[in-house]
DNA sequence: GTCTATAAACAGATAGAC
DNA sequence: GTCTATCTGTTTATAGAC
């Protein structure tokens, strides 16, 4: 009657040959595997994600997945990690320089994110489902990444506010408001569409639009 | 040597009893199981939840999940379609209002979809994590919810902008900047807690702060 | 309608040949 | 390093008793 509380297999305690013993073909397959989760991990997510797929669309075998990672959640949490840090630390480092200032730091952020997600489509709607349904593992690894540096932010945007060049605004709501001006529609991106009954073919062209409507929206935003 | 294709299960030919035979305890099964089905799939999502869960959290015998309802897959879209047109008909109801200014549309979203988010959490995560993942399905389905009511905006946003009192913006971005700024925070929460250095239980704080912070920052970046 | 038991297929992971 | 073959436990789904 009692559950068994069903463990699956330790995957733990394997081993994880970290760095090849052979010298000549050494990163080649483990590139390619790596690259293809890339693919298929932020097509599908983690757990719709079969390693027979990556496997597949790497060109080798499953075993030699197993080989190179250990186990799928191993090869997931990379892939997680990498693709986080693919883009947030540029839009940290912008935030956090402390010779631009707000309006230019909006002007830049805009500009290199619209340009990022426009080329990785599928990635701020991976990172965010991941965070969705796994919020402990995305959580752990995040801290890893560095958070945004609002120090730097906070005194700017009081110093703005003070000699009423704009509103006051805390540096949590700052981030809230250009984070998700910038990435929801990617992250939405099937919904959206859909919604405002946009054809997937014109989607280019609104993120084009985007680039001029968004310093526009937001610098406006702020204003007293 | 060829991979075999391996289909699993019919899955389409299978009966559905969509109404019970008996009269007496009727619908409170399968309603308990619904709304079971709500709460797993929404935090969880549809692929990492396992029938058995939802049948634990139901209280009943997992073979009763499938007397109901057929296939995981059919009770995931059931789930689905309830919990986008939990929020979005609302939305839309708004926008098309024809009596309704621009200021007070956008007051008055923003007021009811913070409340509303702020009380399901995990919504907005789950919809925009399935659409991801499974984007044919959600726009199949999103297209039966019908969709944002963009004539009326549209018009309305022509004459203001005509009159001077906003600057020109499509109904598209105006929809896109409005819904990302509202539900930015709700669907990338985990992640968003950890950039800002949140703390989780100061989140309930935030989105109250934000109900004054949207509406003086959306109406600001709609000013010529 | 609801349960127990079980079928049928799958998916992660490993062993072992080469 | 890379493959084939296989083991193991999981998971959806059904059969059939009550």
């Amino acid at each position: 009657m009692v559950k068994p509380a069903s463990s699956r297999a330790p995957a733990a305690v394997r081993r994880r040959p970290v760095a090849a013993t052979a010298a000549g073909t050494d990163g080649a397959s483990r590139d390619r595997i790596l690259a293809a989760a890339h693919r298929v991990f932020r097509r599908q997510g983690t757990s719709k994600t079969r390693t027979q797929e990556i496997a597949d669309e790497a060109g080798v075998n499953k075993a030699l997945v197993h080989y190179y990672f250990g186990t799928k959640e191993a090869l997931a949490d990379a892939v997680f990690a990498a693709a986080a840090a693919e883009f947030l630390p540029t839009v940290f480092a912008i935030l956090g320089d402390a010779e631009l200032s707000i309006e230019d730091k909006v002007r830049a952020v805009v500009r290199e994110q619209l340009d990022f997600h426009g080329a990785h489509p599928y990635l701020a709607g991976y990172v965010v489902s991941e965070a969705h349904t796994q919020p402990e593992r995305v959580q752990t690894i995040m801290r890893r990444a560095g958070t945004a540096p609002l120090g730097v932010l906070r005194r700017q945007l009081a110093a703005a506010a003070a000699a009423g060049e704009i509103r006051r605004i805390s540096a949590e709501h700052f981030v809230a408001n250009l984070m998700g001006l910038l990435v929801f529609p990617f992250v939405a991106r099937p919904l959206f569409e859909v919604i405002v009954g946009l054809d997937a073919d014109r989607f280019p062209a609104f993120v084009e639009a985007r680039k001029r409507e968004l310093p526009a929206f937001f610098l406006a935003g702020l204003r007293p």
